[in-house]
DNA sequence: ATGTTATTTCAACGGTTCTTGAATAGTTGA
DNA sequence: TCAACTATTCAAGAACCGTTGAAATAACAT
């Protein structure tokens, strides 16, 4: 079985490609459709991008790893890879920042919103 | 509670930061030194970068708020700012992604240790 | 086949980022 | 003071990234 581990260039490929205004507004507009995700045309509507722009950042985020696409009819759907998202977040949190218990915390608290609503974190205290 | 919401802008600004090989490894380096930090000569030496480059991103990193600097004699100690790196995972975990199941699992499941998962390439092979 | 819609590719320009060597500033000790 | 050491700033050039309009590809409907 072999352990593919999250590579640092994948991980640096997919933090430049999150890096940026566009295409985190991409994932943040196609995270709350999950699966079943967007035709490129509405993307393009919800966001106001010219069809060559947003061509270009759903390419760089698909080739980060952090999007996937299929085609139906003559659209093309977009939604989130989950797992490279959140193995890109991983590889910070964990091989990254090795698992550094400020860090961890400070991930935890939400900064802005009220106390006694944790975020779900990866467990730290569990076995 | 002093809440500080993470500002776009400044998740922006520090995914920026951590999107550069030799920034990255500059966290890589300084997160096991925590608090007490490292000099910057040290680090120069660690890593055999010439000084006006570990300068310029020892810089991007600081502005990014991700590290943090005191001077102590004639040396300039860098340490990470665990609170903002920490923030910056908690933008793309939560506000970013919020909460998305399949993502917070990703990122609790070590990559490496999923199982049934062979390469992993983003599908492009469609229909 | 023709036309229409949906999306991507191309080429060019402008802007930003990274690296490098040389010069500069600040600190310590003799 | 001068000399040695540590770190930053400066300036130039290369390399890369992102936006734009025009052209091209692909799929469907009539």
């Amino acid at each position: 079985m072999g352990g593919s581990k999250v590579h640092r260039s994948q991980a640096l490929a997919a933090l430049g490609a999150l890096a940026h205004e566009t295409r985190l507004d991409l994932i943040r507009l196609l995270i709350p459709t999950g699966t079943a995700g967007m035709p490129a045309g509405q993307i393009a509507q919800a966001l106001g991008l010219a069809a060559p722009r947003l061509s270009f950042h759903l390419s760089a985020l698909e080739q980060a790893g952090l999007l996937q696409s299929r085609k139906v009819a003559r659209n093309v759907i977009y939604s989130v890879d989950a797992t490279g998202v959140g193995q890109t977040i991983s590889y910070l949190l964990n091989d990254c920042c090795c698992d550094h218990p400020e860090v961890l915390a400070a991930c935890r608290h939400r900064p802005d919103t009220v106390s006694g609503q944790g975020a779900a974190l990866p467990g730290t205290d569990r076995t």
